[in-house]
DNA sequence: AGGAAACTTTCATTGAGTGTAAGTGTTTAT
DNA sequence: ATAAACACTTACACTCAATGAAAGTTTCCT
């Protein structure tokens, strides 16, 4: 059964959706505090979320950049908000779909079940800068083509996403790799990122391994641009 | 650079779509006849397909429907229809967008855009009834969770579902595996039929393989429903 | 019943992925 | 400038999943 996260702070569109959505056969929540809703989506890790653009605390926008940025999972934007231009951001921030309320139940419901359909089976997908990476199978997703990482590669290389552009040390690499710190073979895994440097430059990823000193390793584009 | 082949039999709007798009910075054809749409889609093989749906000689539907059953191009449709049970009946059919015209320029330029974002990576990728298959890796995605066929597996697989529900020759497998029909060893086919099937049913897909005796093989669903 | 086609199981071979070992480079502090 | 610590590279041997060979069993059809 899918799940459905709404985040909309009015309390009786809230509860209609809830009702519409549930009597449709999906699992539904509905976010009830508005701070922090980015993380709670997270750790709720629905398999859509249906996300209104006026908020109390934050912007709908920036839910929805958040969202994108951090997981794959696909967002329908309902806002009462119908300006071109809103939904214009909205699609840009990488938003599956842009409705605006009122909206007909049976439409609504479609466009819940065809945004579904189409992201079936892409849950656990992580995004790189220009690549998307599958944590179960490592399979790499890259410029229009599809690459297996051999499973220390993948290992390595869904740490560094999932940490972002933060640096991880050793520690983090052995555990994800061997399930321990004890007994680290430091150079077995100075071999292991020797392999996924080469993979990720013969790919031309925007993305390069680099190591901090004493420290550990980090994801950095090529020149410009930090986020 | 992204490749989009608009189906639109109205002149005006056709080359004011082109135009459009070109500007936009896409590749763009149009189909000249509306015989063989289909096919000659699927020859062209576009990034997106732009779709109306009152056509000369064969219904839009029909159309998406036959694309969304032999690829995964994604299709947006674009007509003047703007019935709600028309709309529900394309997104139905896998339809990845419903736009009515008229369309501002703005809007379609984005839902374009991010129809085709959204498919980054998606190319290669063939629908079976309840899953999909990767075609340069051979992983599989099916009930949410992914694994990868032995190559060999996912060959065998790949030639069912390209052949839709149509038997299968044993020479055709042989082709797919070896790359020829000389020195068939009958007996290795087999082994690794036995191996897909087995595979096949312990992730529960919802099509078998079944052999038509003296023939070759064929995909079939459990009991019910052909389409 | 009997022959042909389809299927199953077991086992040896093979090759990609991995860790080991023994190097070569590079950085930093004195 | 030099040494010591850290970072990187290369070659090789081992391992395990995927494959095909072989031999046997079951199912189908006349």
């Amino acid at each position: 059964m899918k799940y459905i996260v709404i985040v909309e702070d009015e309390v009786f569109m809230r509860e209609e959706l809830k009702d519409m959505l549930s009597k449709a056969g999906y699992k539904v929540d509905a976010v009830e505090s508005f701070e922090n809703v980015t993380e709670q989506l997270l750790s709720l890790s629905p398999d859509l979320i249906l996300l209104d653009l006026n908020l109390p605390c934050v912007s709908g926008f920036q839910i929805c950049r958040e969202i994108k940025q951090k997981s794959a999972i696909p967002v329908l934007v309902l806002t009462s908000r119908d300006q071109l231009r809103d939904e214009l951001h909205a699609l840009d921030l990488g938003a599956d779909e842009y409705l605006t309320k009122p909206c007909r139940k049976e439409r609504l419901l479609a466009r819940v079940a065809n945004v579904l359909k189409r992201y079936e089976g892409r849950t656990n997908l992580l995004e790189g800068a220009d690549f998307l990476l599958d944590r179960q199978t490592y399979t790499l997703y890259i410029h229009n083509q599809s690459v297996i990482l051999p499973k220390n590669q993948g290992k390595l290389l869904e740490v560094f996403l999932i940490q972002g552009q933060d640096i991880v040390t050793k520690d983090d690499l052995c555990l994800a790799i061997w399930g321990t710190t004890e007994f680290i073979d430091e150079n077995a895994l100075q071999v292991n990122l020797t392999r996924l440097k080469k993979t990720m430059s013969s790919l031309k990823m925007r993305q390069k391994i680099v190591s901090v000193r004493g420290v550990g390793y980090k994801l950095t584009m090529e020149e410009n641009s930090y986020e």
